[in-house]
DNA sequence: TGTACATCAGTGAACGCGCGTTCACTGATGTAC
DNA sequence: TGTACATCAGTGAACGCGCGTTCACTGATGTAC
């Protein structure tokens, strides 16, 4: 039953998107090598031709899935970026949503390769969103207001989706969460990134 | 080896607080019944005579902890709050710390009744956070204002230590986006809670 | 206040089960001539 | 372009292990008289 080079290489990326998805829905523990195979299609034996381990798997997966993340704010100002982001159909979707917002509490818990992978992640992220956004900081040569930004409207726009999602289905609150933080994370973007726009000295 | 009635209440409290304490620094899932009877100085087989199931115990946790972050909120205000949570110390003391930060992840892939101990929770502390900041919206008669500063406070600072946690241990990016995000919530707390002071009406 | 018995918190072996991983095998693909 | 053989993606049974849970047992506590 050997196949052709291209459709193994087709069968290993589609093993990846649809662990993303699983490991997004349900954890990194939540899913079994034999679950995710059966996912895709396969049966669990053919794993180990593809990956070394689960835990291998573990962090191509979420590189993979922050670099999705990323490809998508590219051309997105931060403005753009929450109205998408801080959302019912975002916050109900965990499977085809943010990795950060998906896995962060789980990443915290993971060996340090996976930490690795998150901080690259969340920088290449920062980095698109500044560039879609550089509009509004002209008046900052090196960019570290809009870094500032950046940081806290990602922050802030995560904790929003993870305290929603924390709450149960449905719920008042859960939705309330979520119309006040983007409306604010929103006001806060309009008004400018501090209000102490002389500040430029970051602490530390 | 029976044991006094109030020894073995005092030993089930012990359990739930050692579970407490494991469970927010390794997850739900990363704590077995043996390791946490172990760690709390039992056998394993006990378990049962305090709790009918795991899941049980996982609901008596979320639940404890839960108010046990409500209880320490009470009698500060919302920057006090800011400015003991959004810190190292918190971040990096995940076993004694915010119950919300360190398990929301995993709740919102947990059974409906460990969901409603978060959202009763959440409330809890945002009720406990309103009163304390009362002084600061006498103008608003139904508290409107405040529960909205309260609710777009605390999803911002989880963010930022969820998403700080997410980072490689040490990584300057863990540290920047903590600094940063307390430094904005104080400053939005202080400038008021929202640019558009006139806005009274909830959307939806 | 004593005595006899029932209760039950805690022990530690054992249970079935699902996990990550390994392995012998299959058979179409890729390669050497 | 054909032919013979090596390669290896995928299969499915099997592995050891740790999990949540159960159980027979212990012996001090609690209770009935």
């Amino acid at each position: 039953m050997r196949v052709t080079k291209a459709q193994a290489k087709q069968n290993r990326a589609h093993i990846v998107a649809t662990a993303g998805r699983l490991f997004r829905e349900r954890g990194y523990d939540g899913v079994g090598v034999a679950d995710l195979m059966a996912a895709a299609g396969f049966t669990h034996g053919g794993f180990y031709k593809h990956f070394g381990s689960k835990a291998d798997l573990m962090a191509e997966v979420s590189a993979n899935g922050l670099s999705q993340t990323a490809a998508q704010a590219e051309g997105r100002d931060a403005t753009e970026f929450v109205e998408r982001y801080v959302t019912r159909e975002h916050r109900d979707g965990r499977g085809d949503g943010c990795t950060i917002a998906a896995l962060s509490g789980d990443a915290a818990r993971q060996p340090g390769d996976i930490q690795k992978e998150f901080g690259a992640g969340i920088e290449n992220l920062l980095a698109a969103l500044q560039v879609a956004s550089q509009g509004d900081t002209l008046g900052d040569a090196d960019g570290r207001a809009a870094r500032t930004t950046m940081i806290d409207m990602l922050a802030h726009s995560v904790g929003a989706i993870v305290l929603s999602r924390a709450c149960p289905d449905g719920s008042p609150l859960a939705d309330e969460i979520l119309d006040v933080c983007r409306k604010e994370i929103l006001a806060s973007l309009a008004h400018g990134n501090s209000d102490q726009p002389a500040a430029r000295s970051p602490e530390a």
